[in-house]
RNA sequence: GCGGAAGUAGCUCAGUUGGUAGAGCAUCAGCUUCCCAAGCUGAGGGUCGCGGGUUCGAGCCCCGUUUUCCGCUCCA
């Protein structure tokens, strides 16, 4: 079994046991978008509640928000966002090369004015000393012929780039029988808006609506709260701002099951530090997403740091944690020393001070910026990939088994009577009814014993209590283990300690 | 975006030369057994991805389209 094969079988668990389903299914699907179903919203939700109890609740200096996904337009610009992706593309279909539309005409406006040039020295030539420049260029009808083309094309440009006209464009290239520089031919696609970021209006469409985008990170709704939440929380350098939540990418290919998705949701900290101890920071932040993700117990050997040599605009040290998913090891977290980017580009844009007084140094500044940046998307599929095993038992049978860390399990236990009669099913719900409060539970009578182990195998069940005819005499049950399949027979009365033990501790040996 | 392959029940697939859509598993109901998936009986579930064309007749042939997968490309 091939890892390919074994990440198409996952895929195919995941959809049948309801953790994740195609995007609108029925109407044939919508590429790249992913619905959670009834299992994998709960393994998403405990993700969620992990990483927020690591990084807010045990941090005294760390708080949490959740921002709108629509933002004020400016914010984008502040970022960076808009100016550097949202170029009219276009493509050579023989050479296969990429070009920017509004770059190929400028190119053959340049060597329209070069064509110019060339005439106005052939007249200097021609007329030598007498040669007026001005004059020339005003009735040499070769001269008046470019500029007058150059100064049409120039406008429809302009006109075409104003209106966003994108149709307009390719026009104007194929008008102006512009070529591909490497392949010679002017075999065009299609002008196309490769702008990352999703745009919509908001206000009434008949009137002045504004365009605003979904934001394609989370971390500017956490910059532009800096003051709030530092002056509200009383915060004191070095703080942190967390949030989970959406954001929107329209990338050009999205792939990979739920790795690179157009809509995603990020669990991002921004760590606010002193100017010049950023770098201190950014080794701590390091180490210490590494250990969260080392405790989540997938196997400390899929992670690895992939240090960035190309660094972002804003960024002064980059790295990322790398997971070894089985299309290979690919970023799951990003870490990134922001420096003060962010907070001085909204001090210029909104004109309003971002800065902190530090009582400690009796300075104001800007402070600096490291970012731990994980993508929830990414970290559930990292423990479904983790966690799916075909395993083959003794007398040749087979289960499969999603080895979930307890503590990330959807189910925690399932509470099963051996028989549906003689009182089982009643002395099972009494079970189920006293730990349904504490732990997520199902009750299961259909079919068989160990068919119904191995659907909970499916799912990834760290324990089944099973209720048999000797529990009504003796209140024992027996707690049956998902990764070892060991059973152990215990009072009823212990059986919540040792479910709490398992989902805290990931320790799921009974006993 | 380019190239290749595929799409029939929830899943895995069969479906002959173009002639009334099938199997196993799964699901549901009832019975039966009872500590690791396979017992019995019955039931539900399909405009064969979608649209058009050829034909007396299309799951099958042709065209378009869409989705998925693989490779390239892209991914501040």
């Amino acid at each position: 079994m091939t890892q390919e094969d074994l990440f198409k079988n996952l895929i195919a668990h995941a959809k049948e046991y309801g953790f994740i389903f195609p995007s609108s299914e029925i109407y044939d699907g919508l590429s790249a978008v992913y619905d959670y179903g009834q299992m994998g919203v709960e393994l998403k939700n405990n993700i969620k509640r992990y990483w927020w109890d690591a990084m807010v609740r045990f941090h005294e200096n760390i708080v949490g928000i959740d921002s709108a996904i629509f933002m004020h337009p400016r914010i984008w610009e502040a970022s960076g966002h808009v100016g550097a992706f949202n170029d009219p593309l276009i493509d050579n279909k023989d050479s296969k090369k990429r070009y920017r539309a509004d770059v190929l005409v400028e190119e053959y406006l340049a060597k329209m004015e070069e064509k110019i040039n060339k005439e106005v020295e052939k007249g200097r030539k021609k007329f030598g000393d007498a040669f007026d420049e001005t004059h020339f260029r005003a009735t040499n009808p070769n001269v008046q012929r470019h500029v007058q083309k150059a100064g049409e094309v120039s406008k429809r440009l302009n006109e075409a780039l104003n209106a966003n006209d994108l149709v307009a464009l390719k026009q104007l290239i194929v008008d102006c029988e512009i070529a591909c520089p490497v392949s010679g031919s002017r075999n065009w696609t299609d002008v196309r808006q490769f702008n990352l970021m999703f745009s919509t209006q908001i206000g009434s469409v008949s009137e002045d609506a504004n365009v605003i985008y979904l934001r394609p990170e989370t971390a500017q709704g956490i910059f532009v709260n800096f003051l709030n939440v530092q002056k509200t929380g009383r915060m004191k350098i070095p703080f942190g701002i967390a949030q989970i939540g959406k954001a929107f990418r329209n990338e050009i290919v999205a792939r990979q099951f739920i790795f690179r998705m157009r809509e995603f949701e990020q669990m991002e900290m921004q760590f606010f530090v002193r100017p010049g101890e950023e770098l201190k920071w950014f080794e701590y932040w390091k180490e210490t997403r590494l250990r969260w993700h080392k405790s989540l117990g997938l196997g400390d050997g899929k992670y690895r740091f992939h240090n960035h040599e190309k660094l972002a605009h804003y960024a002064n040290a980059a790295t990322d944690i790398e997971f070894e998913f089985p299309f290979g090891f690919k970023e799951l977290e990003g870490i990134h020393s922001r420096t003060d980017f962010d907070l001085r580009r909204h001090q210029e844009f909104s004109g309003r001070k971002q800065q902190y007084f530090d009582p400690e140094t009796n300075e104001s500044y800007v402070p600096y910026v490291v970012e731990t940046s994980i993508g929830l998307d990414r970290t559930v599929l990292a423990v479904l990939s983790a966690a799916y095993a075909e395993e083959k038992l003794e007398q040749g049978e087979e289960r499969v088994v999603m080895r979930i860390p307890a503590m990330l399990a959807p189910v925690k236990l399932a509470v099963l009577p051996l028989v549906k009669k003689d009182g089982l099913p009643e002395k099972a719900r009494g079970i189920m009814n006293d730990l349904k409060y504490e732990f997520n539970c199902q009750y299961d009578e259909k079919d068989s014993i160990g068919k119904r182990y191995r659907r909970q195998d499916a799912i990834g069940t760290p324990f089944c209590v099973t209720i048999d005819h000797q529990s009504l005499d003796d209140n024992c049950v027996t707690i049956r283990e998902r990764d070892s399949m060991q059973q152990h027979r215990v009072p009823v009365a212990q059986v919540r300690g040792i479910i709490d033990k398992g989902v805290r501790t990931g320790i799921t040996q009974p006993g």
